[in-house]
DNA sequence: CGCGACGTTGATTTGCCTCAACGATTGTGG
DNA sequence: CCACAATCGTTGAGGCAAATCAACGTCGCG
């Protein structure tokens, strides 16, 4: 089955009956996404939640001056969505583009609150990931304040070995917040 | 009632009856913090969560040049806590010191615990609270990268002019990440 | 009064950016 | 399968934002 690291993720945050599972992830429907696609662009709504299975995005930012910021990379278990757009339905301020073929699952605004009313398990299972998301956010902030870009960039690759694999330079830069040319000069 | 702000503020993220709100905020036991006192020590666990009646509060971290970084700074009707540390268990990277003589509401985590296995609504308000939140920390993340100090510095003026007033240069240069020396010659 | 914390200012240094050039790699249409 | 364009990685020169270090005046407080 499609859904099954899906229930394997779910299965790791918090105890939860097959019956319930079944529930969830059949709302999960499979989609997938070619290489380049953008499946959510900045001023449009974010209708949807994904989970990667398979391939390769980066959910980034455009500033003022034209400049890309990715605020993350997603791979094999990871979500894909603007969470503010996403449950309060207004404008995304971030795109989501598929860095390589992928395979996701995808769930509805309305599917996912219909679950959050029928099953109790739903809001503990949501809770507990957002919290833990919280954590890695807060960290990354002070990383951003307390280290160098040639620090942070070896902070990523002892972390993430396997995302900087599918990366180019210039994503990796847009991700630590720097020039491609100078994330150049730190690999020497 | 000592616990009115904090029923105002869960009433605020959804729907709830007043019996449920008095279960809960119950279990809060008002506290005194004096200026200057520190409520939570790194490398100590976080046994507590606080939400801030009066008074104020930095949360900071110490990196290994001992350089300090206000990751947030909490005043009224704002939480308190290592969320990593809480949850699991495990010695807080992060340290809570009061600027004022402040006012809480302290819930300790068996009677956290207790509270979600009573209360369905708990982990809605908790899920609900940790997604904003989640959407605060990846804006702040994309204003650091994309803006100078200066624009950071007006940035924080303008949405957050009152807790600006309650700080000092060296606090607000902490929380920007920059030098104080800095922050005073932006002010120009 | 005297001390310590704070704010300011200047001189110097440094981390990183911008711009430009060039070779290497990848992708694509004929 | 090749030719060509487009994208990418690297390198260098120059510039700017911000850090660091040091000095000095101010203020609040014991």
């Amino acid at each position: 089955m499609q859904t099954e690291s899906l229930k394997k993720y779910f299965k790791k945050i918090t105890p939860i009956t097959e019956s319930d599972l079944n529930t969830i992830c059949d709302l999960f429907k499979p989609k997938k996404i070619a290489k380049g696609d953008l499946i959510l662009r900045q001023g449009t709504v974010c209708k949807f939640e994904g989970f990667v299975l398979e391939g390769c995005f980066r959910v980034f930012s455009i500033d003022k001056s034209g400049n890309e910021k990715n605020l993350y990379i997603a791979v094999k278990d990871w979500w894909l969505m603007d969470i503010d757009s996403f449950m309060n339905g207004i404008p995304s301020q971030l795109n989501i583009e598929a860095l390589e073929d992928s395979l996701i699952l995808e769930i509805s605004k309305s599917d996912k609150d219909f679950l959050f009313e029928k099953l109790t398990v739903m809001e503990k299972i949501f809770r507990i990931m957002s919290q833990k998301s919280i954590v890695a956010w807060q960290r990354r902030l002070i990383r951003n304040h307390c280290l160098t870009a040639k620090e942070r960039y070896q902070h990523l690759i002892d972390t993430y070995p396997t995302i900087v694999d599918k990366l180019n330079n210039r994503q990796i830069a847009k991700y630590l917040g720097i020039s491609h040319e100078f994330l150049s000069k730190i690999k020497k």
